[in-house]
RNA sequence: GACCAUAUAGCUCAGUUGGUUAGAGCGCUACAUUGACAUUGUAGAGGUCAGUGGUUCAAAUCCACUUAUGGUCACCA
């Protein structure tokens, strides 16, 4: 590695301030060249066996709509510290990054940019020109993405970056496009769409939002009948006129009935239908229906076999049935129709208050307007013969559906989801799937595969040889090709590269849960049915990040945290721990830049720490070898030590980030800078001890926060190795238990304890004073840790005694079985140490009580396991002579 | 309407299979400023674990109901 360019390090001490705008940088580049974000190069080097356990994950694409947002920031996060945990470990890991062409999203963008700023449709630059603005402004996104994931520290191998929309992704596509027409599986036909006038394009069922708007609610005379609707303008086409079967109130109507009624142009003659669709409950009960502009219509229409007719054409205008408002806007329309019936006697009543829930479009909030096309679909419950399975319980040469093929992998757990509350969300959209509606009338996407001449229709991977042929021009709806996305950019669908045969199925797909239907159902699908392996081992679904007050962030709010920006602020380590650390799994986060500061302040706090224990280690050098203890405090680091590096470790493996995190930040500050750091000063000596600990630390922080661990690892340890590539420290696989012998809470209550006493007396903690401890059989122990009581409680005399009486003008208290007497000489107060000596014994009586009470219970004392009443009885004995001795001390006080 | 979450200190959250005198960070109060760090240190205040009932020797933890908040799905012309 000594020949990739050296970041400018200042050498041998470290800056007083950690600065991540002078590393980061350089430290990425210095990953970065280092080849190892590949895993062939780890295998090369020896980072990994090539038989090692593989772990692998696809970077679910970011869309090339513009630039990042937090949201990715999380996701950048997440699975930058999962690869790294990995690769530490000697994982063969491999993350693939990878952007989304987003189909619609990125359309409807430009084409607003287009219209901003140049007042044109894309109608005026036509199908070419306008494909090469959307291919250019994607490729500029693509771009800035790319940044933005490097500034965010993400390891990724660049040299396997795919684009969704690129030329291997596009063979995939019609391919599988192919292989799913020829098993029947894909359809083309006329059925119900969600057709959005304003982008004049349908749109599956999960891209309709539902808007609850007030509306007017309209009961019309029709023949007999008084119906209820909220839409007159369709009413135009309407003959049949619909009841649920059981109605008592229109039992003398039969099915199949017909007869004559005056309606909006003129008579008309309307048949009786009955279905169960009718709810008797709302309007009269009594419904007629528009089956080629709404779905439950539609449906209906199918049950029966009746006629359907277009009423409103693709751009929203009423069309010749409604004779003389053909032509008109259906919005222009309505009031009109409404003051027609009403001339003509027709109108019942209008309620004003009607709750109605509007179809609008995700992307750009056109409103929805139902129509039949013709569409291509994949039919979703159609049996197909399985020839390619992989999947237990799933066997070749029987029939399954694709719908079968979701519910089997998850339900056989598979595939695990994280957190698993979300397999119901899973379950209640796979149970209740409908047919995928695929084809998009919009130009920028991968375009449909099929090719017409005549009533003749051909799909195929390539154009069909001979003349004549004219390709669909419609496009494939973006999660198409987006559900092979975990074998995609590993090779191909059919071929069977090395990547596929190392690395699929991956091993975690991480992603946010506001995507598990649109995207997490259709990789499993595709994949199981393309490839015969479930796509990923587990699914794990991060939360969204929110604002402080726990809104959803939004330009108009004006309450973006942009990564970008926070990042150089605060530094990109902060950044990233503040967006693991007190977030789960699932669960949405609220994030500020308060917090961020707190975690930059952290980071800071984690370089002086090494700025420290730099200036005490004689010869920093890299090791794993534990080294040898001499003292309690040395005793206690270590076993603290340990008992982090299997926090950590265990957080990992049950993926709580959050919690690995956290303890590990206490460790850090709590126990190693606030105590042991302290306590070296005063013991001295400590070298190998310090750098075995910061060894081992900055490896385990380092997925957290890789910047600043690999630039205090550059400093300190220089040369040739490369933190990010280091080995993983080995871990006991089960909790350590901390005994007598490393235990140092009594010494540490002591020193508190005597700081309480100077704090509450408002003694200057400068001035040193005297102290005695009845010690016990506490005394061996405490003698010797003289100097280190004697060094952090400011003390300028420490006696030990196994048993002493409290002397005059001392005030006492008791710790760990010791009484520990700090002479206040001259100012004591008697009243207060009096009240302050006797809360204690008040609440300790009760304590004692509540023990002694739980211990005569009989019920107890049978029915709880030996462990707890041990436990409970060691507490009583303790807490008992604590009284014995806090009452002595009260009846002594002189 | 169906289903799923969440409710613990002023704020953000931990609390693993029921057994702690319920924890952390931020904020707050008081004190401390020349050798790792003021992006700091020391000490402290602050909680009837949403409510009610139940199971149990034992409930923040399990169950039922209630209330509040959020989400997913279904939506009715």
């Amino acid at each position: 590695m000594k020949e990739l360019p050296k970041p400018n390090f200042a050498k041998a001490t470290l800056d007083k301030a950690y600065e991540a705008t002078k590393y980061e940088d350089d430290i990425y580049k210095l990953w970065e060249e280092s080849g190892f974000f590949n895993p062939d190069k780890c295998i090369e080097k020896g980072v990994c066996k090539k038989d090692a356990k593989h772990f692998s994950i696809v970077l679910p694409p970011p869309n090339v709509t513009g630039t990042l947002h937090i949201g990715h920031a999380v996701m950048f996060a997440v699975e930058d510290l999962m690869v790294r945990y990995h690769r530490m470990r000697g994982d063969r890991t491999l993350w693939v990054p990878g952007t989304d062409h987003a189909a619609i999203a990125t359309q409807e963008k430009v084409e607003r940019i287009l219209w901003d700023e140049e007042k044109k449709t894309r109608h005026d630059l036509g199908r070419e020109v306008f494909l090469d603005k959307v291919n250019k402004f994607a490729s500029d996104s693509h771009d800035g993405i790319v940044n933005q994931a490097k500034k965010m520290g993400t390891s990724m191998d660049w040299s396997r970056e795919y684009y969704s929309l690129d030329e291997k992704r596009n063979l995939a596509v019609r391919k599988a496009f192919k292989k799913m027409y020829d098993e029947g599986l894909i359809y083309r036909g006329d059925r119900i769409v969600n057709w959005d006038p304003k982008m004049q394009s349908n749109v599956s069922d999960i891209e309709v939002v539902r808007k609850e708007e007030k509306a007017q609610f309209y009961y019309f005379q029709y023949g007999p009948f008084v119906i209820g609707t909220s839409r007159p303008e369709t009413k135009f086409g309407d003959k049949y006129v619909v009841m649920h079967p059981d109605d008592k109130r229109y039992k003398k109507y039969k099915h199949g009935d017909t007869f004559e009624c005056e309606w909006i142009n003129g008579k008309i003659s309307a048949t009786i239908i009955k279905d169960e669709a009718v709810d008797p409950e709302f309007g009269t009960g009594v419904m007629t229906i528009t089956p080629w502009h709404d779905a439950t219509d539609f449906f209906m229409a199918e049950r029966h076999d009746l006629d359907k007719e277009q009423v409103i054409d693709l751009d929203g205008n009423l069309m010749s049935a409604a004779g003389e408002f053909s032509g008109m806007h259906i919005l222009d329309a309505r009031p009109k129709i409404v003051e027609k019936l009403k001339e003509k006697g027709l109108l019942v009543k209008i309620d004003e208050d009607y709750m109605h829930a509007k179809a609008t479009n995700s992307r750009g909030g056109g409103l929805i307007e139902p129509q039949i096309m013709k569409q291509w679909w994949v039919d979703v419950k159609k049996k197909f013969v399985m020839q390619n399975s992989k999947i237990e319980g799933i066997d070749n040469g029987k029939e399954y559906s694709l719908q079968e093929l979701l519910q089997h992998v998850v339900r056989s757990e598979q595939i695990e989801i994280l957190p698993e509350r979300f397999k119901k969300q899973y379950f209640n959209w796979v149970d209740n799937l409908l047919d995928w509606c695929l084809s998009r009338q919009i130009w920028f996407g991968h375009q449909v595969p099929a090719w017409y001449k005549g009533d003749e229709v051909y799909v195929g991977v390539e154009t069909p040889e001979g003349g004549g042929w004219a390709q669909d021009p419609d496009t494939l709806d973006t999660w198409f090709s987006a559900g092979m996305f975990s074998f995609t950019p590993l090779g191909g669908v059919d071929e069977e590269t090395d990547d596929l045969k190392a690395y699929h199925p991956t091993s975690v797909l991480e992603t946010g849960y506001d995507i598990l239907t649109f995207w997490v159902v259709r990789m499993i699908m595709m994949t199981t049915y393309m490839r015969g392996e479930i796509p990923f081992e587990t699914v794990y679904l991060h939360g969204l990040v929110r604002d402080d007050q726990g809104r959803k962030m939004s330009k108009s709010l004006d309450n973006i945290i942009d990564p970008l920006d926070v990042s150089k602020k605060f530094g990109t380590d902060a950044v990233r721990l503040s967006l693991i650390i007190g977030a789960s799994p699932g669960n949405d986060s609220k994030l500020s830049e308060e917090k961020i500061g707190g975690f930059r302040n952290f980071a800071n706090k984690l370089w002086n720490i090494s700025r420290f224990m730099l200036m005490n280690i004689d010869e920093p050098k890299i090791s794993v070898k534990k080294p040898e203890a001499k003292t309690l405090a040395d005793r206690w680091i270590l076993e603290e030590l340990e008992n982090i590096k299997y926090k950590v470790k265990n957080g990992f493996d049950i993926y709580n980030f959050s919690f690995a995190g956290e303890q590990l930040r206490d460790f850090t500050w709590n126990e190693l800078a606030d105590w042991y750091l302290e306590i070296s000063k005063i013991e001295g000596d400590k070298s190998e001890i310090l750098n075995y600990v910061l060894n081992t630390i900055l490896k385990l922080w380092h997925p957290f926060m890789p910047f600043v661990t690999e630039a205090i690892w550059q400093e300190v340890y220089d040369e040739e190795n490369l933190l990010m590539v280091e080995k993983w420290p080995e871990t006991k696989d089960s909790t350590v238990y901390t005994n007598d012998s490393v235990n140092l809470s009594d010494i540490k209550n002591i020193i508190t304890g005597i700081r309480s006493l100077k704090s509450d007396y408002k003694i200057d903690p400068v001035k040193k004073l005297k102290v005695v401890i009845s010690a016990g059989n506490k005394k061996g122990m405490l003698e010797e840790n003289v100097a280190v009581i004697k060094g952090l409680a400011r003390l300028e005399n420490l006696q030990i005694e196994e048993t002493v009486e409290k002397p005059e003008g001392h005030v006492g208290f008791v710790e760990g079985g010791a009484e520990v007497f700090v002479d206040l000489t001259g100012i004591v107060d008697f009243e207060k140490e009096k009240k302050r000596l006797q809360d204690e014994i008040n609440s300790l009586q009760k304590y004692t009580k509540g023990l002694e009470g739980k211990l005569s219970n009989k019920s107890f004392v049978d029915n709880a396991p030996e462990e707890v009443i041990v436990k409970e009885k060691e507490k009583l004995e303790e807490s008992k002579t604590k009284l014995e001795k806090l009452e002595g001390q009260v009846s002594n006080l002189n």
